[in-house]
DNA sequence: ACTATTATATACTCATGAGTATATTTTATG
DNA sequence: CATAAAATATACTCATGAGTATATAATAGT
């Protein structure tokens, strides 16, 4: 098998390439969207970062919602995969939940993260709105089960795991707006100081 | 003094008028903003809604770029109304704070403290971006400035006030984005709610 | 009554940017 | 090789919506 750098890639090379290509492009969108807003991005700009001409984006993606949509999409996967992880993972459910927040909370300062968090609902055309909705209430819902599960083994206290889910949602998502790549802290560190606080309350103990 | 429905009016209630008016455009502008989103919303659809024309706004406010930065200022000087009257309450930091948090959370789900939250900086012209960010960069400080207070007192635990301010607003944002005024949970419920889990953590004491 | 000012509307201009028609080149395969 | 398919570009169209020029009615002040 030629896996050397032969003219001739096969079909399978071929297809990772086109797939690579596709990724740059919603990548290179994800940050500009990140840093300007979607509107204030034309994907000529998104085209031009790349060295490439508009119709070529068009090439590989339907349009611009739709390569809006592709980039949350992404980002909701991230989250999704997190969940799951946290949820196969041993020890008590507040264990289980701080696990899940931490990781939340790093891929809320990753490129993608942030673009599900900045993306308002109303910036998506009406079908897309509805995928992105659903895919950021299963995010919710597993958050929720796992706070559920820490409920009933007694390890998390708490009258209403919705609201509690909102509130460290809400307080985890947030640094995808003021958090910045090469700050003093690492998006790590945030993550785990921002976890800690929310888990012990700021009254003292 | 004529306070009757006289057909001639005085100057001050003249300038009254002309400030309603204002006042009208903006409450109109930002309910429209909260629900579309500002570049999906033509100041057209504003004039609309309120039965006027398009240059009827523009006679009264600059551009759109304006409109919007009055629409978050007066969601702003909302919240900087509550961080001045929490500073003057009696009681021990933690009780100022919780005050303050409450009041917070509570204009956020309202128009104008919506309207703060769901407008991202690049939405602003740089000018107004530039008055945008210090007005909130105040609303911090005055956070912190409360949570500091509080850890000098002894009745907040805390290791980065800083950090913490940034946690806090974060949980309390974001009703902005889910809360609808006609929902199960008054705003101040919901506030109430959430005020008490951040202070509490949800780790079982 | 006469003029200036304020409030409002109609009917434009003009830039921007999404999306496309079409041409061209490169790559793959019978 | 010849032809089909994929990749890329140039040069358009076209809708939208911000902002304006201009007209008119109402109101205020002289």
């Amino acid at each position: 098998m030629n896996t050397l750098d032969s003219p001739f890639r096969s079909q399978k090379q071929r297809l990772d390439d086109r797939e690579a290509k596709r990724q740059a492009v919603l990548r290179a969108a994800t940050q500009m969207f990140n840093e300007r807003g979607f509107h204030a991005t034309s994907l000529e700009d998104v085209a031009a970062s790349l060295d490439i001409s508009k119709p070529t984006i068009y090439h590989y993606l339907g349009n611009k919602d739709q390569v809006l949509l592709e980039c949350v999409s992404f980002g909701l996967e991230q989250l999704q995969e997190a969940a799951e992880t946290a949820r196969k993972q041993p020890g008590t459910g507040i264990d289980r939940l701080r696990s899940f927040l931490q990781r939340y909370a790093e891929i809320n300062m990753d490129d993608f993260g942030r673009c599900v968090i900045r993306t308002g609902d109303e910036t998506l055309s009406p079908d897309s709105r509805r995928r992105f909705r659903s895919l950021k209430r299963k995010i919710d819902k597993a958050m929720r089960e796992l706070i559920e599960e820490g409920i009933a083994d007694g390890s998390i206290a708490c009258t209403d795991a919705k609201l509690l889910a909102f509130t460290l949602a809400g307080a985890l998502n947030w640094p995808a707006r003021w958090h910045e790549a090469g700050g003093k802290q690492s998006a790590k560190e945030v993550a785990r100081h921002m976890v800690d606080v929310l888990t012990q309350g700021f009254a003292p103990r």
